[in-house]
DNA sequence: ATGAAAGCGCTAACAT
DNA sequence: ATGTTAGCGCTTTCAT
């Protein structure tokens, strides 16, 4: 038979052609759509089967448009860069999903100017209904922008007194590596971390800061020649710990980041040192992977930050609370075979 | 002073608002905004100004309404379960940023009802130019489904006759690292993989199918004893491994992915086995932490792979080609110390 | 070149 | 309980 003529251009079924075929009134499906009790048995029922047989499913887009809320939720994030985003990230998909029916738009930023169109053509109300900014610290423009637009925004990994954040105290933790290290005898420590970009990461500096005042505490002036700051990344790092172990190389090396440590840890195979006779080796975070690596790490539970995270914005975005909020998650150390 | 008077709850300034501005019509407004050449200068510069003053920003809904065109494409991946994705990711996301400028959506699946969810709710014109699906094989249903909503769809990981797929042969990488294994003499061999679950992942299976044919064309007959399946992740590997290690152990693993291998590699440091004298694995994928742990792996171009299958996907929505296409990405061996 | 007006598919207020 | 209608902000004919 012929009848396998294209059946007309496939347009989609609207609420319009359900409430026809189920002979009632637009509103009446809409209605049914959005479980308003104010239905008749008979109405939803046939309802029920109009769009059934048209396959009928309702547009998203129409309904943002006329409701002004779009069920999704901004996610900005240096994702390339920094290990620990995919962590956080299961963290928030996981809350959105036990705490409403919200879907995510991801933002990626990795250079400047991505992160300018990020926050100007992203973050606005209009596409999403609230923002969680990952390992950025906004600008003045940018908050400012933030403000007007009446985004709720929450901030995973830095702080700032206009928005609930959700942190952990980097300096502390940059203290607790030091210690550890000091405590194992050494020394001579040297850094490796990330650059203080104009880029918005300060989660690496703040941790160096830590590291300095452990050292000063134990008598130690802490050494500019024994730091290195270059891109995140573990190959960055690796070239950064190979020209910090060429000469006068330290005993021990505190990694601003597990990521960094990896590149640390190979610089030390790649110069047959062993570790961690020759040198030791203590990260930041705790990634997945660092336990079968056995490094030594100071971990912050980032799934956890992740979904507490999307709890609060989820909690701004439904009204009532935008106090900003701030917790801080805790740290702890991890020993396992670097150190 | 007491102007702090809250202004009028920010209503967003629209087309209109901007048309009035400038005294002209909404279409001319339009027009610039869209880069029409059929604009004089005058109108285009008021309509500039009018847009600067009211802090103007056109509404992506609308437009998106109105045209049909959601500038958005989706993402549905099975993301907290494999390691490889968010590699794969990368690539997906610079494509995106490079050959045209589309927003990502991600839809993550985790269980049978969230894959049912994401190819019903998730997958319509109405919400996505186009959807990559990545290591998740569509059912007969939801091909229907795909194919009626005329929404374009790449898969990446695994392939279809109905759609462009960018894949590997996954039997053939099974057959590289058995052979590699065998050539470094052992016999006995055994396979940590995924359980082939409703779910669709069927890559493990594949691997282990390569793995059988080399041990059979070295005249060893595959020993369903010495295989493990379970689900995906690395300690679920590390507990198979170690019922797998438990009595009369093969000398060498072969594990389906390296994240697999990393909890066999676990096992073997919890029973005190040198690796790889007392045990040898090997695995597949080479993520980014699989070079520091030393990890001999067959390596698949994970980052390269989602830069072309995003390709084709933004190919197959721009128009013209939308044949299927299957593209097969290169194997290769990568020895290290595991080995 | 430009303004007016008709949708895009939905929700919500209003009338019945 | 249900139908009707006026938007939501934009694009796109269609006149002019």
């Amino acid at each position: 038979v012929d009848r396998a003529r294209r059946q007309p251009p496939h347009k989609t079924a609207t609420i319009r052609d359900v409430a026809v075929r189920a002979g009632v009134g637009v509103g009446t499906v809409s209605r049914v759509l959005n479980g308003s009790p104010k239905v008749s048995e008979e109405a939803r029922r046939r309802v029920g089967e109009a769009i059934a047989e048209l396959g009928y499913r309702r547009s998203a887009v129409a309904r943002t448009l006329s409701t002004g809320r779009t069920q999704t939720i901004g996610v900005v994030a240096p994702f390339i860069t920094t290990g620990s985003v995919s962590e956080r990230l299961r963290g928030v998909i996981a809350s959105l999903r036990d705490h409403g029916d919200y879907d995510l738009m991801l933002f990626d930023v990795e250079t400047s100017a991505q992160r300018s169109d990020a926050f100007r053509d992203f973050a606005c109300r209009d596409r999403v209904d609230g923002l969680l900014v990952i390992s950025l610290s906004p600008s003045d423009a940018e908050v400012e922008h933030l403000r007007r637009e009446r985004l709720p925004v929450v901030l995973v990994d830095v702080g700032h007194p206009e928005f609930p954040h959700v942190m952990i105290d980097d300096v502390r933790g940059g203290e607790i590596a030091t210690e550890h290290l000091l405590d194992r005898g050494h020394r001579r420590i040297g850094f490796v971390g990330d650059s203080p970009s104009l880029f918005g990461f300060v989660s690496s500096e703040q941790r160096r800061l830590g590291m300095s005042r452990a050292l000063r505490r134990a008598g130690i002036e802490p050494d500019p020649s024994l730091e290195r700051r270059g891109e995140h990344g573990r190959e960055q790092a690796r070239d950064l710990a190979l020209t910090l172990l060429d000469s006068d190389p330290p005993t021990a090396i505190f990694a601003a980041s597990d990521i960094q440590a990896m590149g640390v840890l190979e610089a030390a195979a790649a110069l047959s040192l062993d570790v961690p006779r020759d040198l030791a080796v203590i990260g930041f975070d705790d990634l997945e992977v660092s336990s079968p690596l056995g490094l030594t790490t100071v971990r912050q539970p980032l799934r956890e930050t992740g979904e507490r995270a999307a709890e609060l914005l989820l909690a701004a975005i439904t009204g009532a609370d935008r106090r900003p909020v701030e917790e801080l998650a805790p740290l702890s150390l991890i020993v396992r075979h670097t150190t």
